[in-house]
DNA sequence: TAGGACCGACTTTTT
DNA sequence: GTCGGTCCTA
């Protein structure tokens, strides 16, 4: 990775000074006096947190006002203004999803490539920095980072030394009571007994030191440490901390609600001394509690710097004033918010609709219907998104759509280097990069079978622990002597050598074609060109992926730091798709219609939530859903339904109260002929009392007019049964579905498609089929709306 | 050691 | 209803 602009010049030119025009950071200057263009579109208030550049400032930035246009545009004015350089600025954001965006409005802004500067995730950030000190806190510069899976097999390797019960105490769930810990900068050495109440039998402060000094002797850290090293790492070296201060004079920090503890302090303990640090945020958008974020850190602002300013931006470039005003009768129903009210010089526009169902599958049909409408209308299937609390929620959605052809794309679900291939091509990279890499070694050490299995494991960590080696070293040895079975031996000296003889490649032979010598030689390749399950061709092509993905990198060291910070994948098809998600992955999202289904008791707000976190958790789950109301630009539909099953068994639910709290006159009811009904206009809304405006009688008390729709529903879904099967346009290939006893689809076969044209199948799952479209791409669809390729015409 | 049977859980998720 | 993890047996 260059770093061509991270440092100031060699020359030691003080950073003050501006950088000359040969320096490649240069930027436009605006002609003397003249006002920049870049400040010319901004509001007061935005213009105000652009130009406020001295001290601090708190910006409090509600849905849809230009927040990451401030953001983007100070720094340019930095820069412009010759306040600083681009050594000089540290940007902070949450995700690598945000930190890309930001450098490309930035790259947009000042017209200079910003590779280099100090402008990414606190993780990244912290990572950069904790390698160049790493000795400095008992690591050496090539630390691993460690994801949820290796920590998690670390756990339980210390839970089953210290004979603590995993069935009682899932590793999972102490894994992230000690990241909870650290989300608060709490080492073990800060927590007092009680912390722990009964955890792990009362042991897990025990638990987590050994799992810290566990992870430096294998030369690891974990996401939460590159924090806590670099706290540590400030505290103790004054003059490392020094360092940074002078360097960072500005500090930009994005979804400031999101930070944690940790990240706060790190935060200020790089800004004690310039103080210019501006942070971002809006606290009614705070959604990630659960993971350590404090809301408080907003409070906790004003009082660190007692100087700073708060510049709130409430104009609305997003919504109608309709969706605007829903969404605030919501969100004010929370107590102690920093008070905020967006606002928007459009008039009118459509109210947000509420609609009732009889059940989720109904209510599934209606959003496809409705989309349709929507499309025939001229809408872009990628200006359309369903947004779902809870991930399983999506499953009736898919289904629906499959079966209507609407291209659809679920964001967020198992991300690219979670999938297990994925993880095990990494770990095979990373034991061949990183001898002592024990986690990757043992992932793969039985991995494609070898015939190691849990006792072998065993004697090759006590040998380790004897020896005081790592795991590959002590298995090296072990070769070497007679005390492991004769097949064991020759299975272990076989990989021993293969992995020493790719490792002398590393610097003959390009990154990739080693990777991929790596994957056949080891037959892992072969693993899954045997695996008769459907996911095999998948695993095989994601194999190819990485490979092609590692093309992008200099060499494997480069490409792995990559993978295990930047953990998402690059999302590109080029078909217009309707988005499917959870709430909390479109936050910071904006489509033009927005569908919000399962808005009902329990599901959303979450039983759960309001279970484990009372008042908090409610508050967090009316945030959550003004989130997703100004997350719409021109149409927002509610919906909730009568009846839903879950966990398996059916579940009658009333509507959310969140529904109630909608302010009446900026919402159209337009439930299902019989759902509803009367009782929702009547005295549904705004009157407090959720489960007034339910359902009529059906839901509340079994009356009439419940036990009524009921038949009237089951009557209506009979009659449509038989068209469910209708191919769009109209012409059917439907060889009765689900009941052909042979399927003609395998991975590999050619198809035709009514609406999607030819592809070819990749995957199949019942009758599901996962095909990869010659014109439009990879698509799941019925297998009854197929036909083999060369039946088509 | 490996594969099948059984049992229980079951929001949200980034790095 | 489905998935994932653990236990038990061949």
């Amino acid at each position: 990775m260059t770093d061509l602009f991270s440092d100031p010049p060699p020359t030691g030119r003080p950073a003050s000074t501006a950088p000359s025009a040969t320096t490649p950071a240069s930027v436009p200057v605006p002609a003397a006096g003249a006002e920049p263009a870049y400040l010319a579109g901004l509001n007061p208030a935005q213009r105000e947190a652009v130009e406020a550049l001295d001290g601090p400032v708190l910006v409090l930035a509600g849905a849809g006002t230009g927040k990451t246009r401030v953001l983007t545009t100070r720094l340019a004015h930095l820069l412009v203004t010759r306040r600083a350089g681009p050594w000089n600025i540290l940007t902070v954001t949450f995700t690598n999803k945000a930190a890309r965006e930001m450098r490309e409005r930035v790259e947009a802004l000042v017209g200079v490539p910003t590779e280099g500067w100090w402008m990414g995730t606190f993780h990244a950030l912290a990572a950069r920095i904790l390698r160049r000190h790493a000795e400095l806190v008992g690591l050496k510069p090539s630390f691993t980072i460690l994801d949820t899976d290796d920590q998690i097999r670390l756990l339980k390797q210390l839970m089953e030394a210290e004979n603590i019960d995993s069935k009682k105490w899932p590793a999972r769930v102490l894994l992230s009571a000690i990241e909870r810990w650290k989300d608060k900068a709490l080492t073990p050495d800060r927590l007092k007994r009680e912390d722990a109440g009964d955890m792990a039998g009362g042991r897990l402060i025990d638990l987590y030191r050994q799992y810290q000094d566990r992870l430096l002797s294998l030369n690891a850290c974990d996401f939460g440490d590159l924090l806590l090293h670099n706290i540590a790492l400030f505290q103790k070296h004054n003059d490392v901390l020094r360092e940074y201060q002078d360097r960072f004079r500005y500090i930009l920090v994005d979804e400031y609600q999101d930070t944690n503890v940790a990240q706060y302090l790190w935060l200020r303990l790089l800004a004690q001394a310039h103080r210019n640090i501006c942070c971002v945020g809006d606290d009614d958008q705070s959604v990630y509690s659960w993971r350590g974020a404090e809301v408080a850190n907003i409070l906790r602002f004003d009082q660190d710097f007692t100087e700073a300013r708060v510049i709130r931006l409430e104009q609305n470039y997003r919504s109608t004033a309709h969706i605007l005003a829903a969404a605030h009768g919501i969100i004010a129903n929370n107590q102690g918010r920093l008070g905020k009210q967006l606002w928007t010089e459009v008039d009118g526009g459509e109210k947000v609709r509420v609609r009732g169902l009889w059940d989720a599958e109904e209510e599934a049909r209606w959003v496809g219907d409705e989309i349709e409408a929507l499309q025939r209308k001229g809408l872009s299937l990628g200006q359309m998104a369903v947004l779902v609390r809870a991930g399983f929620q999506t499953r009736e959605f898919e289904e629906r759509f499959i079966t209507l052809g609407l291209p659809y794309r679920v964001i967020g679900g198992p991300r690219f280097y979670e999938r297990q291939e994925i993880r095990d091509a990494l770990a095979y990279l990373r034991i061949v990069a990183q001898p002592d890499d024990d986690l990757a070694f043992e992932r793969i050490i039985n991995v494609p079978k070898r015939g190691i299995g849990d006792a072998t494991l065993r004697q090759l960590y006590v040998a380790a622990r004897t020896l005081g080696v790592s795991l590959a070293e002590a298995t090296w040895r072990l070769t070497e002597t007679d005390e492991l079975r004769g097949k064991v031996r020759s299975t272990l000296r076989a990989l021993m050598e293969d992995i020493a003889r790719w490792r002398g490649q590393i610097d003959r032979t390009p990154h990739t074609d080693l990777a991929q010598s790596i994957l056949d030689e080891s037959g892992y390749t072969r693993m899954w060109q045997q695996d008769k399950s459907p996911e095999a061709p998948g695993r095989l092509e994601n194999l190819k992926e990485l490979i092609n993905a590692m093309g992008e990198f200099e060499n494997l060291t480069g490409f792995l730091e990559h993978v295990a910070l930047v953990m998402d994948n690059a999302e590109a098809s080029g078909v217009e798709q309707v988005s499917l998600m959870t709430l909390h992955g479109a936050k910071g999202l904006e489509f033009d219609v927005v569908f919000l289904p399962g808005w009902e008791e329990g599901l959303f707000p979450s039983q759960r939530t309001l279970d484990e976190n009372g008042i908090a958790g409610l508050e967090e789950e009316r945030r959550l859903a003004y989130v997703g109301i100004t997350r719409g630009r021109i149409r927002v539909h509610v919906s909730h339904a009568a009846n839903r099953r879950i966990h398996g068994s059916w579940a009658t639910s009333l509507p959310s109260r969140f529904v109630d709290e909608l302010p009446a006159e900026h919402v159209e009811v337009e439930n299902a002929p019989g759902i509803g009904g009367a009782g929702f206009g009547a005295g549904g809304f705004g009157s407090g009392g959720f489960g007034s405006g339910g359902f009529g009688g059906a839901a509340a008390g079994g009356g009439w007019s419940g036990f009524g729709d009921r038949f009237n529903r089951m009557g209506r879904q009979a009659a449509q049964a038989p068209a469910r099967g209708r191919v769009i346009e109209g012409t059917a290939y439907q060889v009765s579905p689900r009941s052909r006893p042979d399927r003609p689809f395998n991975p590999g076969s050619r198809v035709f498609h009514q609406k999607f044209g030819y592809g070819t199948v990749v995957a199949v799952e019942n009758d599901k089929l996962e095909i990869k479209f010659d014109a439009t791409g990879v698509k799941k669809v019925m297998d009854s709306f197929v036909v083999p390729a060369e039946q088509a015409g």
